[in-house]
DNA sequence: CTCTTTAGTGAGTGATTACTCACTCACATT
DNA sequence: AATGTGAGTGAGTAATCACTCACTAAAGAG
């Protein structure tokens, strides 16, 4: 029991590792059983076909997107709102989960690519994961334009665009880094939430 | 001559119809052969390795690129800072360029998959078309910024943040359309460059 | 100790793949 | 009319793929 959730999970890290650096398609199952140290059968025991890896990550990225960000920003958004203002909220929250970003980042490249070939991914990551981050922004933005620190501009337009703002410097980090000039990233984020909330604010 | 000219177009279009519906390690050769009503072999007269028809895409978008981005924005930009403001020239070049986005919008989706696995596609598309983006993204900035529209922010940030939002809406109305409310796509093009200039102008 | 169960194995399999090559045939040249 | 050319063909091929299954080993139950 033990040592058959240890092989399942094993399984899956490996899968992760193979699909994120070469995509579902080009991903073999041999490759994931030698990463994973299993034999090739034994990845049908626990995932019938090859797709049901990726159903498999898919819903490890919901848990731990559940456990890691949804609940614990939400109750740092109420705690901190009676304190600070929205700009300091956003800013703590972003920060906070910089490195959270940077180790799941597998996984968000996976769902990521993946959701435009299969619609089953995309109906998951829409339905757990997008409507949650949609849900937290406008809340986080309704609650600033109530006490009068913002415009009044369509809520999930103005999250989608943030998370653009931020997607768009991870993957410029992750694949241009070499190119472009070095910037530390909490003063990179700095300047994402300073043009993002002075976009919004009104003044 | 006309003849071959044509078969290796046709089979380019194609490969661009397979590869971004399915990705470049999903697609067969043979579907491609039949999309193009071609022999199997016969695309291999023109592109001897299926990865050459990948770089056959990426060189063809560059070239559309250079004819329809590069050249006309900057020719606007000059002409237009003339008369308008950064705000009117900024929303002219992107209207400008919606249908157009839309039109290679499977070019986007193929070299975007393609650039994280393909350490040569990723060359070609960042000397051919990013250095070109960014130039004339600090171009436009720096203008405003002499004339002391905008604040001190890095403009290279400030356009990649531009082009996340961007990036962000066309993702979501891909993939996400059905699921998401619809509004009409130039009263949100209208939405981000107001939340964008907003964000960078003094005030 | 025997029997049952169950996790794990890896050689094997049919299907499919990218790619080859001997061939055709509509032309142009002589 | 005879010959040469080269774009286009598609059956064929070796390799590789996802997936199967008869098997082993270990462990728990009786």
């Amino acid at each position: 029991m033990t040592k058959a959730k240890n092989t399942e999970e094993r399984i899956l890290e490996a899968a992760i590792k193979i699909f994120s650096e070469k995509g579902f398609s080009a991903a073999t199952t041999s490759e994931i059983a030698k990463e994973a140290k299993v034999a090739e059968g034994t990845i049908f025991r626990y995932f019938p076909k090859k797709k049901e890896l990726l159903h498999g990550i898919v819903l490890k990225a919901i848990d731990l997107f559940g456990q890691n960000v949804v609940v614990n920003s939400l109750e740092k958004t109420i705690e901190a709102n009676k304190r600070k203002d929205t700009a300091e909220l956003l800013k703590a929250i972003i920060m906070d989960r910089v490195s959270l970003f940077e180790e799941y980042f597998p996984y968000i490249k996976v769902i990521f690519y993946e959701i435009q070939f299969h619609d089953d991914v995309r109906e998951l990551f829409f339905d757990k994961i997008a409507k949650e981050l949609i849900k937290i922004g406008k809340q986080i933005f309704n609650e600033g334009k109530k006490r009068g620190e913002f415009r009044d501009i369509n809520p999930f337009i103005a999250a989608r665009s943030f998370v653009g703002m931020a997607f768009m410097m991870i993957m410029q980090r992750q694949f241009f880094s070499s190119e472009t000039v070095y910037v530390n990233i909490e003063d990179e984020i700095e300047v994402l939430i300073d043009i993002f909330l002075n976009g919004i604010r009104k003044c």
